[in-house]
DNA sequence: CGGCATCCGTATAGATACTG
DNA sequence: CAGTATCTATACGGATGCCG
């Protein structure tokens, strides 16, 4: 893993499939259960682990500690240590781990208009119970 | 669309905890192993069952199965059988799953530049083995 | 206070075999 | 061809207890 990367070269749309890969792995990285969530903890500045864990309801210390080790070695937040007693640990996001907010903000925004829309059809779904006719065509086009 | 959301009203960055929860919450649905895969399979028009699982190296029948299901129940595709023999079943997304294509891209753009990044901060870190000394402030300003 | 180790339940997904 | 059914492996995450 080396890189050599620069090569790639991605012009227009390329192909979906490329992008497809890229979009997945990154899905993957942040798609745990608490990732994002955590991200949004952090968002507004400097915090300490306290401080998030007091904020994310729910999480607990090893789901909290293992997200924010995640995120550091990934170089989206940076911890802090003040070796002090009792200790304090803060945790801080990168500009890099600002970036993402973008893509974030992107799935916000279509959460917000089109959510709605996609449970509502589940709902629908659940309904009919997809076997009575969902959708058979009968004239055969070919 | 039974809506009753346009009272939300998120003026600028809304507080983060919302926009947050809704954003986790699109991830909790797409974010298994295999819907964005299928989507990226789906983009270029109505496509089917056999020619997905074609595309889409390594999945297996049930999951790419099950995957439709949960697209088609959530209305991202449409499901239509050819009662014919051999069967024929095609899918194709719809215009709420194609609107998902614009946060994917996003995603997509964020991957193609900061992933590197990503990926080196990665080494870095596993290599000094975050034991070492990684920023522990002594000035301990207050 | 912040974090790690251990144990354990559950959800997710792969392999395989069978059906209309 | 396009699924369904069953079994199994494993990764994720929660609870608890100990340590610097």
């Amino acid at each position: 893993m080396v890189d050599t990367n620069t090569a790639v070269r991605a012009p227009e749309a390329s192909n979906p499939h490329e992008a497809c890969k890229a979009a997945v792995d990154t899905l993957a990285r942040i798609s745990d259960k608490w990732t994002v969530t955590a991200l949004g903890a952090l968002s507004e500045g400097p915090i300490r682990y306290s401080e998030i864990r007091h904020r994310i309801e729910g999480i607990s210390q090893r789901m909290l500690t293992l997200t924010l080790k995640g995120l550091e070695q990934d170089g989206l937040v940076t911890r802090t240590m003040y070796p002090t007693i009792p200790p304090r640990v803060d945790y801080e996001l990168t500009e890099l781990g600002r970036s993402l907010f973008v893509p974030l903000h992107a799935l916000y925004e279509w959460s917000r208009e089109n959510r709605p829309a996609m449970l509502a059809a589940r709902e629908t779904f659940r309904r009919r119970g997809q076997h009575g006719s969902p959708r058979t065509r009968l004239t055969v086009t070919k």
